[in-house]
DNA sequence: TTCGCGCCTTGATCCATCTCAAGGCGCGGC
DNA sequence: GCCGCGCCTTGAGATGGATCAAGGCGCGAA
């Protein structure tokens, strides 16, 4: 048991004044150009849909760090990435710590509840993000089918990812754990348009290890592990070449 | 490691000729009678709406043992549950296996995979099904929004589910899966209107361990354990009282 | 360039849970 | 009412990963 867990600061995402925030940028033309908007949910909309959906949206910048979804706390609002990366977790009253997944550009949260955040979500890098209010956006939702449907399409692969997860969790071991993880990433990476081969890891291995239910003497025991039986090879601490990826494959499914 | 994995049947629904199929029955109005409806995702749809969703179903009736969806199989149909209990599960190449859920009256299934299944689904007890072509069930769905904005708050909610179980296989200890569970089920027991006190266990202690990431003999000790602290007491083997209810609830979060 | 700090790695030991191995017990069939 | 079989419980020993404990190393600050 990890009862090594980390004290989520409170910081980031000043309330429910937007118009002091200095986060808060207007969004007016911020859609034409947004880079994130392929991978986004808003890529199925018109160019009327997304003015409309827009009308609700704001615009923020966060720092490294920055915790902006707190996990209790009332579910106001949901959010866009558009740039950067993020971890979403859940906590246990000693600290005991689950990250549940990693945000990458394009990715929503915010579906998953109705009542207060099941969970609390923290930037790792800088990271930029579109913030809805949570009631208009549900109204919009009803306007707007075509996003409505690929909110639906997103929900149903998060619950299939999660499912996956729990295989993870409930019955692989420490080595298939850090097989599948480094490989998911790297399909992650080529479904964002990026290279899979070196897999670039933005968490640290506190991260990783609370994400694979181990502890990072675990992980990074496991990764020299590997690299020793020359399956990856480390440049640095935080990319990592999928040599051997077959290997990896069939590591991942207990072979 | 549990590498006790148990061989899924072949067995159950048989292939695209519901015309043939014993199991078969006409609908026609069995909506209007049926007891999962205030359960189902059907709940919110007017007489009319539900006549339309209906032309497309099918109603089937399983053995209990059945196996009904096969994990890796084309996605061709999604199913609402009327009666009985069934457990959805996946399986690694060795056997070893993950329970991801058990699923009661009104629960629906089929969601979360654009693709092939990602899970099996197996009737624990003899059990009762609306089913869906899955094509026509996608049509449907853009013409009836409350159906899709049901199934959109339904996915959403068991993700949140499945983060909460994601907590509970990272980072849990044995004593605490065990009381989560039992707490789980006592509730969703009360959702379907049930009592919340005698817990019945319609699952095998197996599935329970699949359930959890344990061993069905970790699942047994733990539960004369938790019967031995006058925590629970047991009823046989599959009816559990849940006496110091309190206890048990901080015994989940790790006191 | 050096210093200091945080994060990562490595080593030694421990322990919760798994594994292996018997029984026990309840239930359906005969 | 007895018998068998499957499932559940209990015990004893093995072990994968956690815990405890040092270093090492890279990177930013001065």
């Amino acid at each position: 048991m990890s009862a090594r867990g980390i004290e989520p600061r409170r910081m980031g995402v000043p309330g429910a004044q937007p118009a002091h925030d200095p986060h808060c940028l207007p969004t007016a033309e911020a859609c034409a150009v947004c880079e994130a908007r392929p991978f986004s949910i808003c890529a199925p909309l018109s160019t009327a849909e997304l003015a409309e959906l827009d009308r609700f949206s704001t615009t923020l910048h966060l720092p490294a760090g920055a915790t902006f979804v707190h996990e209790g706390d009332p579910a106001d609002h949901c959010f866009n990435i558009t740039a950067g990366s993020a971890k979403i977790y859940k906590l246990l009253p000693d600290g005991r710590r689950q990250v549940i997944g990693f945000l990458f550009t394009g990715d929503f949260l915010g579906t998953a509840t109705r009542g207060p955040y099941g969970i609390s979500a923290e930037a790792m890098t800088p990271l930029s993000l579109c913030r809805f209010e949570r009631t208009s956006f549900r109204a919009v939702l009803s306007r707007l089918p075509a996003l409505e449907h690929a909110l639906l399409d997103r929900t149903a692969d998060e619950l299939e990812a999660a499912r996956e997860q729990m295989l993870l969790l409930g019955r692989k071991a420490a080595r298939e754990r850090v097989a599948s993880f480094l490989l998911s990433l790297s399909r992650r990476a080529v479904r964002l348009g990026r290279v899979a081969d070196p897999v670039q890891l933005p968490m640290g291995r506190t991260d990783i290890a609370d994400y694979l239910g181990l502890t990072t003497e675990t992980v990074s025991r496991v990764l020299t592990q590997l690299r020793t039986e020359g399956m990856i090879r480390l440049n640095g601490t935080s990319e990592v070449h999928l040599t051997r990826r077959a290997a990896l494959e069939s590591l991942c499914e207990g072979a």
